[in-house]
DNA sequence: GACCAGGCACATC
DNA sequence: GATGTGCATGGT
């Protein structure tokens, strides 16, 4: 018999589990720079973001109120080494009046506000698209939320994993293995992202050529060299 | 110098 | 609805 795509995706948490060890992500100290850093990280790689996040530290933005009194003028050089620094500035302005006007979030504690809603209120901003609200929401705010990136569909193209390729489609998939495969935990919904993302880094770029010590050639998830 | 990196909005067909 | 393009920096 055939294994579902929520037994293989099960399996395949438990292989890159094993091998990279449990996460404990989203790096970050705070609620607050975990927002931050999910919109920073729109199409860049991630050391540009830990360079954008240190001078917000040094020059003590790293705050909501800090960052909203901060004239654009002094943002924009500050989240430069992230690249598209002006719509960047933009965005995140727009994001932050969002959670401080209409949420009235403080910038450290969670909020009482309805999932679904949050969500469809994050994607209504400009510069906020699926991968970014769902990153604030599972990272930021401990929703059950799974984040769907590049990596996520790279390895599902080259896996044996029958899915549609668009985010909802691998999103619902994914939650719903968390929930009925797994054991279903806001950790897990965590990890399993975090998971990916490190198989992506060391063996799913686009330049990797092959990988027989990929953990999932090894474990025979994936019939391909190039996972 | 080309290519790539944890997107998104908008124009065009 | 699919496909192309602009946005911009820093590492390889």
């Amino acid at each position: 018999m055939k294994k579902s795509p929520e037994k293989r995706i099960a399996t395949l948490y438990r292989v890159l589990r094993d091998h990279f060890g449990f996460q404990h992500w989203w790096p970050g100290e705070t609620r607050f720079e975990i927002v931050v850093g999910a919109l920073l990280t729109q199409n860049c790689a991630w050391s540009n973001v830990e360079k954008a996040i240190a001078n917000l530290k040094a020059a003590r933005s790293l705050s909501l109120g800090a960052m909203q009194r901060l004239p654009r003028g002094e943002l924009e050089p500050l989240i430069r080494p992230t690249g598209y620094f002006r719509q960047k500035t933009e965005r995140l302005s727009r994001l932050l009046s969002f959670l401080a006007d209409d949420l009235h979030w403080d910038g450290v504690s969670s909020l009482r506000h309805d999932t679904v809603r949050f969500r469809r209120e994050l994607l209504a901003l400009s510069g906020i698209g699926p991968e970014t609200a769902d990153s604030i929401l599972c990272y930021g705010f401990d929703r059950k939320v799974f984040v769907v990136d590049t990596y996520t569909k790279r390895m599902l193209s080259r896996l044996p994993i029958a899915v549609a390729d668009d985010y909802e489609s691998i999103r619902i998939l994914f939650e719903r293995t968390i929930q009925d495969e797994m054991d279903g935990t806001i950790d897990t919904f965590k990890d399993l992202h975090a998971q990916i993302v490190m198989l992506g880094k060391q063996y799913c770029r686009k330049s990797t050529p092959r990988c027989d010590d990929c953990p999932l050639f090894r474990e025979r998830l994936c019939r391909r060299r190039r996972v």
